[in-house]
DNA sequence: TTGAAAGCGCTAACAA
DNA sequence: TTGTTAGCGCTTTCAA
C-alpha cells in the first residue's frame, strides 16, 4: 500500500540506508546534494511518509504518551485533551486517550491498557488513584515517566499539578453566605470512589470548612451524591426537591463541577422554582457552557489550559532525561460570579 | 521494559514460537496442555503484553481504524466518536481520531495525517470533501475502506451514512411559522468552506425552501454567517442585534447547531430579549446542552449512535472483505421541540 | 560518499 | 508436538 522505504531507495536508485539517512536528516549523512536531491524527489513522487511503528520498534519509542481521562462526555476534559494533544505535538509526540468511562472497573481497564501499549509516558487524571497503585509502583521502576492531575503520590518521583480548590470553594461559599445563606447543600457525584474514600474529593473537604468556619450547620441530608452525568444530577436533585418539605429544603447548592451544577438546576426549574430567586447554584470547571448557559452559572474556575501545558512540560522533560527532584505545582482557583447566585427569597412563614 | 515474547519463550522453556502459537491462540498450534500452560503461566508471570506494533509490522495491519471530525470541542462529534470507539471495540480494532479544528486547512493536514498513518480504514467527517477529492480517488485505488458521513461521493465504492435533514428542518420552520412567525433568520457557521460551495449545506437549502413554500420573503439580512464557537454565533447574533432595527429584527432563528444557537440564545438575553416571547430559536443535533438547557432548546435530532454504529459497521465489512456495491444510508431527523420556541411577541406599532 | 547487514518484537511457513 | 528461520519497514553500525 503505502510506499516503503525500499521502494524510495530503489527509485532514487540508491541503497536504502542512503535513503533513511538522507531522509530523517541524520548528520552523519553525507550524501552528496545530488543524491539528496534524487532521493527527495524520489520520496515525493511516491508520496513517501516513513512507517512511525517501524521505526519505533527500531529505535526503541513510538514517541507517544497516553492521557487517562474519566470521561470525554465531560467538555472539561475535552479541553484538557486538546491542550495537551497541542503541546505534545509540538516536541513531536502523540496523544493516545483511554477513557475510564466513569466506572473503576473502566479506569483499571483503561490503566492496564495503557501500560501495555507501548506509550513512552503517562498523564492521568484519576477517580481513585489509590486503586492502582501497585500497577504505578511497578511502572515507576520500569521507568515509564508518568505525571498525574490532581494527585499527589509523595516520593515517588512522579510529577503533579494540582488544583488547589481552597479559595475558590472559599470564595464560592462565602459569597453564598455574604448573600444571605444558611442552608447549603452540596452535591457531587463525578468519582465513583469505594466508599471508605468518598469523601476525600478536597472540593467536599473545603466546602465543609468553610461552613464550620461560619458556624453554619451541615445536615447530612444536604449532602446529595449523584452519578456523574447531567441526567443523573438531574434525577437526585429532583429526588430531593420531590421528598423535600420547602421550610427545609436548601437555598443554594455548590455541585463539584459545571455539568452536574447545570443537572440540578434544570431540575430545580422543572420543580417550579426560579432561578436564582428560588436556588442558587455553583458549579465548578468553569467551562464554556457556565458561560453560555440562558441563567450564565457561577463557577469556580482555574487556567485549564495553562495547566495541562504544565503537565505535558514536566513529562517531556522526563522524557528529555530529567532527573530532578519530583516536582510539584499547584494552580489557584477562584468564583466567576455569574448570574445563578441571588440573596435567598424571604421566607414567607 | 515491557517483556517480550522472547523472555516468556525463555521464563516457559519453549522455542518462541511456540509461545507465539499458544499466546495468541493459533489454530494449527498442537502444544501439549502442559506446555501450554507452562507459557501461559510465565506470560502472566512477567505481565506479558503483545507489542501490536510489532505484530501490526508482520501482520501487515495495526488494527486501527482512523475517524476524522472537524472539531472535539462539539460535543456531536464526542458522541459520535465514543460510540465508534465501542463499535471498533467489539470488532478488535482500536480508534485514532484527527481533528480539523474548525479549519479548513486543519482538514487537509488531518486527512494527510490519517492516510500516512497505517489506519486499516478511514471513517470521515468533512467540512469540505471536495478539497479532499484527489486524495481519496488515490486511496481508493490503494483499497484503503473509507466510508463518509454526510457526504455521498457516487461511484466510488465509498459507502456513506447521511442524514436528511429534510424532515427536521421542515418540522422546525414549519412549527415556527404555525406559531405566528413570518421573520425567520438563519444562522450557519460551522462549515469554513470556500465562498463558493458555501451555500451548499443541506440544513440551509432545506430552511430556504420551506421558507418558500410558504411564499415567506428571506432576505439576505436574514443569512447570519458565523465562526464555529458559541463566543462566535453570540458575537455574531449580538452584532446583528445591535445593527437592527427592532421592527426589521428577526423573530426566530434556525441554527445549524445546538452550540450555535445556545450562543444565539445567550446574544439575545444579553440584549434584554426574552427567550422565547422575544426570540424562537431552534438548534440541530439534539446534544444534552440542549435537553438540560435552563431554558430548553429546541432542536433536530437524529439518532447519533445509530448512525455511527452503522458507519462503522459498514467499514468493518469492508474489512473484511465485503465487496458488495457502494452502500449509502439515509437517517431521517425530527424535530424536539422544547422551550425556547413561541408566537411571536404581538408588534406594538 | 555510499552500501551491506543486523536486529527491534512479532508471526507463520516449514522442518524436525 | 516443537523449533528454526525468514521477514514486516525501519535505523544504524561498520565496512567499502
Amino acid at each position: 500500500m503505502a510506499p516503503t522505504l525500499k521502494e524510495v531507495a530503489k527509485e532514487a536508485g540508491v541503497a536504502i540506508s542512503t535513503a533513511s539517512g538522507i531522509l530523517t536528516e541524520r548528520p552523519d549523512s553525507w550524501a552528496s546534494e545530488s543524491t539528496r536531491k534524487r532521493v527527495q524527489e524520489a520520496a515525493n513522487r511516491l508520496g513517501y511518509e516513513a512507517n512511525r511503528y517501524a521505526r519505533g520498534l527500531r529505535i526503541g519509542s513510538f514517541q507517544t504518551i497516553g492521557l487517562l481521562v474519566p470521561d470525554l462526555l465531560n467538555p472539561v476534559y475535552t479541553v484538557y485533551a486538546r491542550a495537551i494533544q497541542e503541546a505534545l505535538e509540538k516536541a513531536g509526540y502523540s496523544l493516545t486517550v483511554e477513557e475510564a468511562k466513569a466506572s473503576l472497573k473502566g479506569e483499571s481497564a483503561a490503566v492496564k491498557k495503557l501500560l501495555a501499549s507501548q506509550v513512552d509516558g503517562i498523564l492521568c487524571f484519576f477517580m481513585d488513584m489509590k486503586a492502582h497503585e501497585k500497577l504505578f509502583t511497578k511502572q515507576k521502576n520500569n521507568n515509564l515517566p508518568m505525571v498525574f492531575f490532581g494527585d499527589s503520590y509523595p516520593n515517588s518521583g512522579i510529577d503533579n499539578v494540582q488544583i488547589d480548590f481552597g479559595r475558590g470553594t472559599k470564595e464560592a461559599i462565602e459569597e453564598l453566605i455574604k448573600l444571605g445563606h444558611s442552608n447549603i447543600g452540596v452535591l457531587y457525584g463525578y468519582h465513583p470512589v469505594p466508599k471508605e474514600r468518598e469523601r476525600a474529593d478536597s472540593r467536599m473537604e473545603f466546602f465543609q470548612t468553610v461552613l464550620s468556619k461560619h458556624d453554619l450547620p451541615f445536615p447530612e441530608s444536604n449532602l446529595l451524591k449523584s452519578g456523574h452525568t447531567m441526567q443523573n444530577a438531574y434525577d437526585r436533585f429532583k429526588e430531593y426537591l420531590d421528598s423535600t418539605d420547602p421550610t427545609d429544603r436548601v437555598s443554594a447548592v455548590f455541585a463539584i463541577n459545571d455539568i452536574l451544577a447545570l443537572g440540578v438546576m434544570r431540575a430545580a426549574i422543572d420543580h417550579g422554582l426560579s432561578i436564582p430567586e428560588d436556588l442558587s447554584i455553583i458549579g465548578v470547571d468553569n467551562t464554556p457552557m457556565s458561560q453560555f448557559s440562558p441563567i450564565a452559572l457561577s463557577s469556580v474556575g482555574y487556567p485549564i489550559r495553562e495547566i495541562a501545558r504544565t503537565a505535558t512540560d514536566f513529562l517531556i522533560s522526563r522524557l528529555q532525561g530529567d532527573k530532578e527532584a519530583q516536582r510539584e505545582v499547584m494552580f489557584s482557583t477562584h468564583l466567576v460570579h455569574r448570574e445563578s447566585i441571588a440573596p435567598p427569597a424571604v421566607e414567607v412563614v
